[in-house]
DNA sequence: AATGAATGAGAGTTCATTCAT
DNA sequence: TATGAATGAACTCTCATTCAT
């Protein structure tokens, strides 16, 4: 088999750095979420790294460290997330479009339980200016639903209300399914999870008359 | 005011013992509220209980053990509350019946906020058998909340709707006051929070036929 | 029933003091026989005597000194077991005074086998002049059997060795009943290794010509 | 003395780790034996190795540990000495093969002195299963005595008696060297010492008829 | 005499971080 | 780059002793 070394600039190039880096935030970020940031320990993750210390240290200046790449690829998810929601609503009408924006949501809300989970215990263990940076991306997060909200009580299909709380309210119902999994997963799959929830959601801000006359 | 000491047969006397516990549980809900437990010593504890280390010691046989107490304080918070509020329930209609049992719970979140905060951060270090404690009294509040619910779809005054879930979201977003406080604050007293959220609730949840027979 | 206050001088009366001391050091013993003197704890003494802390610290001043008095006790035991064999003695021949010697000393290791343990054991904890006490006892002892062996040599019914030297052997084979129980108590009973020994002892010492002789 | 370093592949190569073992075995015994293990602090331990606590804890996983590791060493001495004692033994006669076993037990108990202290000291202290580890092992040097004395019963050299006592015997008098050394040391050389009690041995066992025809 | 809550020094152990190789 | 032995501060917990009641 002939190996070559790829050069920097071709595409899909990553420097070996970025892929141990990435390798190491796996790790980090499965210890983390099963076992708290405080008693995972350095060793546990250089060796589901499979590195050891030493290296890991070349990567990574602190432990802490660690936590905050976790928490800026979280901030950057959630990021791509907004943006490409809103890139798939524009052709939309506002209760479809929250229909799919919560879809969406929901999704991410399962396949990265993890990070969810993340959010809800570490917050704590990282330095101030990155527990705000988090804070901000979960505003801006709420803001795009909440502009979802706002077009539907403008054309009139929800009804006035306050937008703010319901697009928050929004988001702790798709991380629910990750804190509250253990009753959670009791009683529905993801499927009706998200179904349920959406009916409910839609059913409290629809416009009755609005709908009645459409019906 | 005039204070003496109180004769041991007399109401409202507490042990000695039991007031210096409750001194220790209150310093150490408060830390671990603010810094976690893992990043609270015992030495903080002790300190801000008025003692020294080794006089914690005489009255929690580890650590752990003080937050098991707290946990059991939490549970049997729960359950005061869920008797005390089915009792004041017994004669109002399940509209107003609902309306009651979400202010009490949301100002119960409000009071207690280190405890929701708790629950949220903290379960984890707790062992085995009381993290299972505390998910079975979440389990009852649930329970309680869906006997509220069901009675309303049964009188037809709710839409008939996944009662169980409905009653678990009812939790969650009282405790999203405790645990979005850094972002909910800047918007809503608490009143007007339990006020938006529960005729969010009623609002996705009232069978509208009814009320607009009713109207 | 008339009960009185006995008077300090009449006979058979003990201070209670004394009987509390007692009390302490019994248990004592039997703890720190079983456990050790550093893994026993204060606490437990007064709990195994029936009273509280603060109360054995009014009898004795420190755990220190309740070994002391256990040491002063095996001391003043160790003493009264020479003399009380000597006067036994006075009126056999060498080998049948070394007989009753021996049997008396094993008896007394097999029936104070806490006593033996604890001096194999916790002579390093009692401070130095105490220890040198509990050795001077022990040499005292030994020459209490050399003076025997010595008239025996003398007589000629035991043959001319280092009588020194044998003397502590009897001593070390009648602690070892104690020290190596775990083994012992698996093979033979009291009775059995005091003959086996006895006649060992004595198959080393006697003086075979004199004994063919004399048979 | 030309010192290099050795290729790990040479004969004598001893990794660096299990120097360091052996380095704080030699300390830790050495304290063990002189203070005893409760009152051995593991920072006085690492003192004496000249590393600090941490590095301690690389090398063992608790304090109890390394008193394991003390035993393992003694009992794979026992082993040693019972393996090299018959290997040497093949050639002779019951009563020089005697001879020879004991000049060796007294010899090793005269050299590994603190190993004697620690057997007679802290086995109290060991894990359980360690403790009876050390038991058998103890047994087992018991049954190697044994085994002489009932070669030397059967060739008519010694009387008839009950050699497993003796066999215990003849240890506990190769101990005694070691923990009556504060008495001892002050009337004998050891070689004084191992001769005298060699001879009162022989002297308790030969078959005097035997050894008489034969002078 | 009797109590037992209070003390605080010191124990064993952990672990993020460093650095010579 | 990669290593992993070394560090030492900081943790939880213990316990002989004191002393106000």
């Amino acid at each position: 088999m002939v190996t070559r070394t790829r050069n920097k600039d071709e595409v899909g190039y990553t420097r070996p750095a970025d892929s141990r880096r990435q390798q190491i935030i796996k790790a980090a970020t499965k210890l983390f979420a099963k076992k708290g940031y405080l008693k995972t320990t350095v060793r546990e993750i250089a060796r589901d790294s499979g590195i050891t210390v030493g290296t890991l240290y070349h990567y990574f200046s602190s432990k802490n460290d660690i936590l905050s790449l976790i928490q800026e690829e979280a901030s950057a998810g959630i990021d791509n997330f907004i943006q490409e929601t809103e890139e798939a609503l524009s052709q939309l009408g506002p209760t479809e479009a929250l229909r799919l924006a919560i879809g969406r949501y929901f999704s991410m809300a399962n396949e990265s339980e993890e990070l969810i989970l993340f959010w809800y215990h570490e917050t704590r263990n990282l330095q101030p200016s990155h527990q705000e940076q988090l804070l901000q991306h979960d505003e801006l997060l709420g803001e795009a639903f909440k502009r979802i909200l706002d077009a539907g009580c403008q054309s009139g299909e929800f009804k006035q209300h306050d937008t703010t709380l319901t697009a928050h309210d929004i988001i702790v119902l798709g991380d629910m399914w990750a804190f509250r999994r253990w009753f959670l997963r009791k009683h529905y799959t993801f499927a009706e999870y998200a179904a349920e929830q959406t009916d409910l959601i839609l059913s409290a801000i629809s416009n009755n008359r609005f709908s009645s006359e459409k019906t």
